[in-house]
DNA sequence: ATGAAAGCGCTAACAC
DNA sequence: GTGTTAGCGCTTTCAT
């Protein structure tokens, strides 16, 4: 037994009794349609504000069959690794963008043992459409959803296949190559990396951007080891790289946390950062502007993409055009973990 | 002009048509009755699985007046600083326990600029509980709202007229006085802390519990400068602090960003941790952890806690019995920012 | 145990 | 520009 609607609670009847129009009079102003005279809709508003009307929202949804909820999907293993700053300001972006609008943020965490259940309830009629974060692969399932329901994802997709899906994303791969190329003309020659998982996008993109700006300064790429993401991680993957024996002047981590992470094992081996190894991370996280030294990074607007997802997805309902993919540009924080550099380069 | 419902989607009578029985028996199908025949049931149920039915909420919600849905309301100041990684587990905490339940989280961030805005939605039927985070005294204004919908906060109340509200909250000054305690065990004496805003209880109840650790221990409880949660701002209270040129062998912290603030002051001054100063942090969260040294500190239980407010809320609006206030224990995580205990003191 | 009937509060044609 | 008339899809008495 729940809670019961607070009784009082007036409803349309009642302002139109008030204001002495009819009811459909009072919703043309409520959802202030233009063809109402001044007379009548200052009424109404007066009524309204003197009975403290509120419409209620389930018989609004249930006679114009549109909720005015957007969902956020949360895939269960991000929501457990909820404490990561970029997924948490991803989160701020889209509700301080709705909370602007008539829509309402509904968060559902999807639960990867019975992903039916989240396709159930998205595609049950209960929201106009759907948000989705992820920094995974598992997104499959739910870009299928696109069909029969609008819908916008953070991060672009993993597979061809979703490749027609409304996205926004930061420029993983053109970052992550300036990123390196800024430790190329600082005078860095081995340059190695600590990617994250290859089924991830970000992961995969990243590590893409190292190689390929290697490639062009005509540096070896082969000193890389994986991580997950996480702190641990990514000192586990330091340890592997200094343990191959071969000289290393630069790190580039594919998130700030690994970076703390490669940060500590470094600290352990007796390796300065920048004086030995320069340190650059991804992000521009909190991790970033706290560790010590504070890490070079590519500083991901986060709050931004994620108000720019919301942003889309409205455009998309309200039936404005919408450019399918966006970037969103990064910005290469340039801290105390990377040297300065060593002789003046070309100026590009 | 926003998304249609999927044309198609089943209704209630469809599937009592297919069923051969009246809307009423699927109703009382779906909403688990124990007023149905086994036959009757089990080919309603087939009918379900058949057309692939899922209840409409609007309707169910406008016929049962009920929503089925809990707001999680968010200052917008909070907002602002989402990175905060306590707050981001509470808020998955509560996602997680919701996820498990028939019940739908709705993220609102209440404009502090017209929180008349926030009032009317919540009253407006809109949803049948509320949970209310905050580490603010704004909590006043949603209190009274207590007297007509049900809501849970997380953290205690500020003053003494919502005393009557259910909260979760974690064991503030029990914590912070055990964290300062440690501190006078293992030899420190003069025990200085960075304190909160005076006007969240987290920030008073910390500063409490400190002063009374200090006085049972009869040192002195002067040094003491305010900072307000960010790192910065404890960077600055631990300037002020050694400008006030007297000995300081401790610092409690009232949370982990200021302590991580601290610490870099004391790097910066040249000050060893924990062999100048020990230094204790509060939250547990990831900057205490990756930090260098990683950070002493009492450990808050956060995404339980976001669960329990979630679970407390469910229980009141299901109609069972609840506690009005739960505190959470918390636990103190030694790690290397304080020092080994000087001599073997008095175990209590 | 089951069905019939009456709305829940609102929007959306449609007439006027 | 405004009122009238039907429902939206479901729950809920009330009979049976």
């Amino acid at each position: 037994m729940t809670q019961e609607l607070t009784p009082g609670a007036p409803t349309l009847e009642q302002v139109a009794a008030l204001a002495g129009v009819s009811r459909s009079t009072v919703s043309r102003v409520v959802n202030n349609s233009p063809h109402v005279t001044e007379e009548a809709a200052s009424a109404v508003l007066q009524a309204i504000e003197e009975l403290g009307y509120v419409p209620n929202r389930a018989a609004r949804s249930l006679a114009s069959r549109k909720t005015q909820v957007i969902a956020l999907v949360v895939p269960e293993s991000i929501a457990k690794v909820f404490a990561d700053p970029f997924f948490a300001s991803v989160v701020q972006g889209v509700a301080l963008h709705l909370a602007e609008t008539d829509y309402t943020l509904n968060m559902v965490i999807a639960s990867e043992t019975s992903p039916e259940k989240t396709r159930r309830y998205l595609l049950g009629g209960n929201v106009d459409g759907a948000l989705v974060v992820s920094h995974h692969s598992g997104d499959h399932s739910y870009a299928r959803l696109s069909r029969s329901l609008p819908m916008v994802f953070g991060g672009r997709p993993m597979h061809a296949e979703e490749q027609d899906s409304f996205y926004v994303d930061s420029d993983n791969v053109t970052s992550a190559r300036d990123a390196t190329r800024h430790l190329v003309r600082i005078g860095c020659r081995s340059i190695a990396t600590i990617y994250g998982p290859q089924d991830m996008p970000p992961g995969f993109d990243r590590l893409a951007g190292w190689r390929s700006a290697l490639q062009e300064a005509g540096l070896d790429d082969s000193l890389a080891e994986a991580g997950d993401f996480t702190p641990a991680s990514g000192a586990e993957a330091m340890r592997r790289l200094l343990d191959r024996g071969e000289p290393i002047d630069a790190v580039f981590a594919a998130n700030d946390q690994m970076a703390v992470g490669a940060l500590s094992t470094l600290r352990e081996r007796g390796l300065a950062v920048p004086g030995d190894v320069s340190l650059v991370g991804f992000d521009g996280d909190s991790f970033s502007a706290t560790s010590e030294p504070p890490l070079t990074t590519v500083a991901q607007p986060a709050t931004e993409l994620g108000a720019t997802m919301a942003r889309v997805l409205v455009d998309l309902l309200e039936g404005r055009p919408v450019e399918r993919v966006t970037i969103m540009p990064t910005r290469l924080l340039v801290r105390a973990s990377t040297r300065p550099p060593q002789a003046p380069e070309e100026e590009r």
